[in-house]
DNA sequence: AACCAAATCAACCGCATATCG
DNA sequence: TCGATATGCGGTTGATTTGGT
């Protein structure tokens, strides 16, 4: 039922940005604000497709996107959410301040994914110690490389050759505080984006699901153990989500 | 230096759900 | 209530980079 057209039409422009389209996206929708992304490509005269627009802005262009550096204790947390929620991953990044779905589903599938599956076969004799191929803080220096188009390629590079002047998270345990939106939240992790509301029966319908109780109220409850992102995450807060999980199955 | 496989991640695709008239 | 449309989400693809040989 009514899906929407697909992007791939005809005149509009596909694959990656470039830094005027970026450009004519922020400033549009810094005018007029998110929202009516169907139309906002004709608007702001964009040749692209409603869908490609929003997540260009969800993903790279919101001011409070963070990107790179995933912390120890961001990594920690994703592995506890994800065997919580599983591939919720939208849910997941509402927990991860500044972070995006599409870039927790990236790591996960890269890099996380992996490490739990070991940490599964090889009965966990050193938890951190094996990060594989960690990357080293990889985006920290890289240099958005341009083609002769103005491509904006916001990869990161593959640093393997890191020098240690790098500080080692300075992210870490600040949750990044939205530019221009007025978020009033506690220090420790807060949905930044709505996903989930203090009135869960009101405002987030993807509680509904969990039976005898409001994913928002757990996620929003004792979270502080675990997230108090002090890099310990205790005991009690192991406990805490071997129960959920278990109540959950 | 050249080639190739693996890793990474931005962007796309298509379905599900929400919203509106 | 129903159908059309808009938006959100998760899975997948493909371009690019890196590292090994």
């Amino acid at each position: 039922m009514g899906r929407s057209p697909c992007c791939s039409k005809e005149g509009l422009n596909r694959g990656a940005w470039t830094a005027a389209e970026d450009k004519m996206l922020t400033d549009y929708v810094k005018i007029h604000g998110e929202g009516r992304w169907r139309n906002l490509p004709k608007r702001a005269g964009l040749k692209r497709c409603g869908k490609s627009c929003r997540l260009r802005w969800l993903n790279y262009l919101r001011p409070d996107i963070k990107r790179g550096n995933i912390s120890h204790d961001e990594e920690e947390l994703i592995i506890r959410l994800h065997k919580l929620l599983g591939n919720r991953w939208s849910l997941i990044a509402g927990r991860l301040p500044g972070r995006t779905d599409n870039e927790i589903k990236n790591y996960w599938n890269t890099n996380l994914g992996k490490k739990v599956h070991d940490n599964h076969t090889t009965s966990k004799n050193s938890n951190q110690s094996h990060h594989g191929k960690m990357k080293s803080n990889p985006k920290i220096d890289s240099q958005p490389k341009t083609n002769e188009s103005n491509v904006v390629r916001t990869k990161a590079m593959r640093c393997s050759k890191v020098f240690n002047t790098i500080s080692p998270q300075p992210n870490k345990a600040q949750p990044i505080k939205a530019m221009d939106t007025p978020v009033t939240n506690p220090p420790e992790l807060c949905p930044y984006n709505g996903v989930l509301s203090p009135t869960p029966e009101e405002d987030n319908p993807l509680d509904a699901n969990l039976g005898d109780g409001w994913l928002s109220d757990l996620l929003n409850s004792d979270f502080s153990g675990l997230c108090d992102f002090n890099g310990d995450l205790s005991t009690s807060s192991e406990l805490f989500f071997k129960d959920m999980v278990e109540d959950w199955t």
